[in-house]
DNA sequence: GTCGGCCCTTCACCGAGGCGAAACAACCCC
DNA sequence: GGGGTTGTTTCGCCTCGGTGAAGGGCCGAC
């Protein structure tokens, strides 16, 4: 189990001792009793008498957090083709936009030519060179975030971190 | 308030508007519905009935998270149209203090340039280049205080602190 | 090995449109 | 009247999207 499950305030001193071992831990807290409060994003705490789905609800966000504490941090991109990464953030021009929409649904994963050609230009690509144009320019714009869109040759283009490395083999 | 009070699920968009403006937020979720899930930590939810000390305990955390995540010190504007910000202030007149409102509701986020028409001009914008020429007297304004307003082409504008992310494009 | 073809990269350029900003003219309130 | 505020015009830059063309790397054919 990757989250602690603690009786408050029974179990206080565990508490303690998870809290400094930087685990994640969800706080059972009896009716008429306050619940110890903390900023820390990996201490979730809930009221009894609470239902089963409820505390699978808060343990699942914890395990996420956990998960995520390891990673670095994913883009955010809004509808308003702002892109975010680690406090910075540039703007997508609308057909960079949508291409970056595909992208990053298949974070780190190969898109297809074909699948970006049709997420960019939904009528219909207007020439053949079009898309490779609107490559260039998408990474030449999230250079400054450490985002790099690698080429996998005759199958498509993926994103991934500028850091992580891809030993590259066709 | 640091904190948006969410309904759900009767308010799904107004929750990914604030998402995507990065606010805090405390989701009030009824009975037998589930709760929408995220690992954002400045993301809460509380199912209800709840006491009010339930609630504010929550609020607390959220309020504390946001204040950890360095986005400390937000410019303060008063119905006089004081514009306070790290012992500075400005004084906005009548059109730009409405702009300002605007942009402050949605700091760090887009606001398109509509929005701002509409909150300048209640009556009817008088003239097509009207905003523009306000925006460029707005930032001469905010400038001293560090302040910068990006263009985000054909979607709008965005208020954020100068020297924190300027990487913009666009 | 060498050659040719395919795929991809990048540059230069153009037209259209969004936006910036100076200059000017009216206006309002003290 | 004077300073600050607001609206208008005008000029010009930059961005965006699309096109043509030059060039380079990888691969299979031979």
């Amino acid at each position: 189990m990757q989250v602690e499950l603690i009786r408050w305030p029974a179990e206080e001193a565990r508490l303690s001792e998870v809290r400094s071992a930087g685990l994640a831990r969800l706080v059972l807290v009896p009716e008429g009793v306050a619940p110890p409060l903390t900023a820390d994003p990996l201490e979730d705490w809930i009221r009894l008498p609470a239902s089963d789905d409820d505390v699978r609800s808060r343990l699942r966000v914890l395990e996420d957090r956990v998960r995520g504490a390891g990673e670095a941090d994913r883009p955010d991109l809004d509808e308003n083709g702002l892109l975010r990464l680690g406090g910075q953030w540039v703007s997508l021009p609308p057909v960079e936009h949508r291409l970056m929409t595909v992208l990053l649904e298949r974070y780190r994963a190969v898109v297809s030519r074909d699948a970006l050609a049709r997420a960019g230009w939904p009528d219909g690509i207007p020439g053949r060179n079009v898309l490779d144009v609107h490559i260039v320019r998408l990474r030449r714009r999230l250079a400054p975030l450490g985002l790099v869109i690698r080429t996998v040759r005759s199958r498509g283009y993926l994103l991934e971190q500028g850091s992580a490395n891809a030993l590259s083999g066709g």
